[in-house]
DNA sequence: CTCATTCCAGACCGATCCATCCAGAAAAAA
DNA sequence: TTTTTTCTGGATGGATCGGTCTGGAATGAG
């Protein structure tokens, strides 16, 4: 009975996270989000909302799916230990290069530097991802101490904790330009601390 | 023959500093930026010129009191491993609680994350710093590793670049609600990466 | 065909932005 | 005192912001 939508929904929204992974929220203005979406103004608020509700959608698409990514690499190896090694790998991957276009950035990363907990929205959206996230790292180190490939007293939780920060960090050496080459350098660095047991 | 300044400039440049610590350089309004350091409009501009160049003085400011802070609290322990320690615990305290106002915050990473590289100015004042902070955890660590207390067969650039990285994901982590207690366990266990001989 | 829906381009609004300028009071040195 | 500078407070300008609205073309179901 009507006209269908000509643009894909995904794909603009995909559009949307990497701008705002690139300049934040605050320098993002409408007018470069529609050039980027490919999209006219009136189709924006009409599918997304407003400016606010667009950016929490990308946030949201972000964290799931790049949560999921992770976790699907993290199965993917062959022991427990070589799937942590493999997600972070892939995640420096995906982080430095976005290939053609643009600075290496994580939209994930930005929210909270931009916001903190200062905006609620944001907070359980980073919070949720960032939940998921732990417990799969936790379930892994898990399993990697089950197969004796980490030490016997590595407190799990912590050690979760621990990589969530590197990939963190990692995020913020990349934007700051720090290569790939280094970047993997210092994650085997990160991995080798699991390996031997904590210090008295 | 005239009147005096009646503000501390240097006051009054910390006010800036923890307003765009907090709000990122596009989210602190320059209103907001008078209410916070206390002055007039036009003291503003005729000490600081305009926003940007606020900002920028702010970013300098901030990198070098915050490297010399650290590079003081490094040699400041008994061993050159303790040194370490103490600094990063040190950097924990001073990011996670600037007691009563205000989430954790740190200006230099929220600079990473909010402009990249795409500013010429800001990323050269970054790298400035960490080209300063660098070079003094590699110094440290090299003196560590002369004093055995770290593993032989570390690479000292890459152990340098592994703590700066480390320390940008607790200012991350912390800003996301992490608290210091967690932060302090994710230290140690950084540092014991650098106890254990790399994997071969 | 008709009708409903979506498309685009652009005008438009009020608000806010950064920056400049002005007038007058206040403070210290000559 | 006079002179000089800085202070405060507010007005102003021009640009941009996010968001709304209109007009007309395009599309497809009934």
């Amino acid at each position: 009975m009507a006209r269908p939508k000509e643009f894909d929904g995904e794909t603009a929204l995909a559009a949307a996270m990497a701008l705002f992974a690139q300049h934040g929220f605050e320098g993002t203005s409408t007018e470069a989000l529609l050039r980027a979406m490919g999209i006219s103004r009136q189709s924006l608020y009409d599918t997304f909302g407003d400016k606010r509700q667009l950016y929490l959608a990308a946030l949201r698409r972000y964290g799931e799916d790049g949560v999921a990514r992770f976790i699907r690499t993290l199965n993917a190896g062959p022991t427990p230990l070589t799937g942590l090694e493999y997600a972070i790998m892939a995640f420096i991957a995906e982080t430095v290069g976005p290939s053609p276009a643009g600075q290496p950035s994580c939209l994930g990363v930005s929210a909270i530097c931009e916001f903190g907990r200062s905006d609620g929205d944001v907070a359980a959206l980073g919070d949720a991802a960032a939940r998921r996230r732990g417990d799969a790292l936790m379930r892994q180190l898990s399993r990697a101490k089950a197969a004796r490939e980490i030490a016997a007293d590595i407190d799990v939780p912590t050690a979760a904790v621990f990589l969530a920060t590197t990939l963190s960090g990692l995020t913020v050496a990349a934007r700051a330009g720090t290569d790939a080459d280094t970047l993997r350098g210092v994650a085997r660095l990160a991995l080798n601390a699991l390996k031997h047991p904590p210090p008295l």
